[in-house]
DNA sequence: GTCTATAGTAGGATAGAC
DNA sequence: GTCTATCCTACTATAGAC
């Protein structure tokens, strides 16, 4: 890739992070990329497809940073705990809520809304080996479906990011009282035996 | 409100679902309205102010109409029935994401992101409400913060929606998922002196 | 209050020189 | 590959007729 090719998809994030989709042209992210406004169509063909590359790259690269930190997490607190300091760095490097920008212009676009979700798919792959690991033998396994459980991660994730955009304390109050939460989840685990004897009976009686 | 005046705004909501934030123009909203462009800045001034107006105008509407719901429910899961038939219901009046449109637009413009977060607070209110009563003698209210948890939820329940908007069957999947948590959150509700014996003593080993 | 017309600006995209 | 120049379209916003 060349440097220009890859100062257009830097531009692109900045304009991303500072202005959001709104603010994203060809013109403006040239100016962020320090590059002319033709190149944009020379090296990409078009806004969207630009915007699609940008979004592609961004995704692959954050998920390969934290793969391993994934793999390293051994708890529900602790994957919250990459969550946030992976939203702490994103909002550090720029990258804040790209996924969010580009999941609201999917509504225009369905090449956008296409790339978007195989984006967001990278991180619900990462996630679901992160929940199954952790779940074996819980009884959160026994009755949730671990991928919709991985989705539905994925999802509010970005929508705190999009909330912390327009509301920081909201947002860091949020987090607490998630992480409070998955405390409550790790005692369920903890209690073993009893909570599944008295899921198994309340199970049952919902009849699902 | 005179017709026209309600005219842009419902046009407003329309092109907000049918093309997202980034396809809002004077001239999208006033062909939407099957009204003249110019009465835009006539009646709102900028199409910004527009956009806000609607957005008052659609939460402060939905909000109402839900209170009553709110007021009935009595578990977890009704609550997460709520939130999924008012999903269902703003999917089939195409108020779909609203906020979620305008918390991307939040990040472009400062009258936009107060507008979008005094609407959200709308909805963190009610949400609150809700859980406070649910939760009284709940191990959850021992430790969780109630209104950190209505700001998790309302910004969760956003993230879903747009994630909807470009996986519809994931998004099923999703609250599915969740509908099954919740189903783990009461059965901690109802082992109540033991559950809550062994959360103050996890607690203090976790020492916040 | 609503319309037409229009000024002025910004954006997508391409042609052609270098 | 990169630049300038340019075309065309779409946008915001206003002026002024009705």
């Amino acid at each position: 890739m060349t440097d220009t090719k890859q100062r257009l998809i830097d531009g692109t994030l900045t304009v991303l992070r500072d202005h959001g989709i709104t603010g994203i042209s060809a013109r403006t992210i040239a100016a962020a990329a320090g590059a002319n406004q033709a190149l944009v169509f020379y090296h990409y063909g078009s806004v969207d497809e630009l915007l699609a590359a940008a979004c592609r790259e961004a995704t692959a690269s954050r998920v390969a940073a934290y793969a391993q930190r994934f793999d390293a997490v051994t708890s529900l607190r602790e994957l919250l705990a990459v969550g946030r300091e992976l939203h702490a760095e994103e909002l550090r490097q720029g990258n804040v809520s790209v996924l969010a920008q580009l999941l609201a212009a999917g509504q225009r676009s369905e090449r956008i809304a296409e790339t978007t979700a195989a984006a967001l798919r990278m991180w619900v792959v990462e996630i679901e080996k992160v929940l199954r690991r952790l779940l074996i033998g819980s009884p959160v396994a026994e009755i949730a479906d671990v991928p919709g459980l991985a989705r539905a991660v994925s999802a509010a994730f970005i929508g705190l990011e999009l909330y912390e955009g327009i509301d920081e304390a909201g947002a860091g109050r949020a987090l607490e009282a998630i992480d409070q939460l998955a405390v409550l989840i790790e005692v369920m685990d903890e209690l073993g035996p009893i909570a599944r004897r008295a899921l198994r009976s309340r199970l049952k009686r919902v009849a699902r």
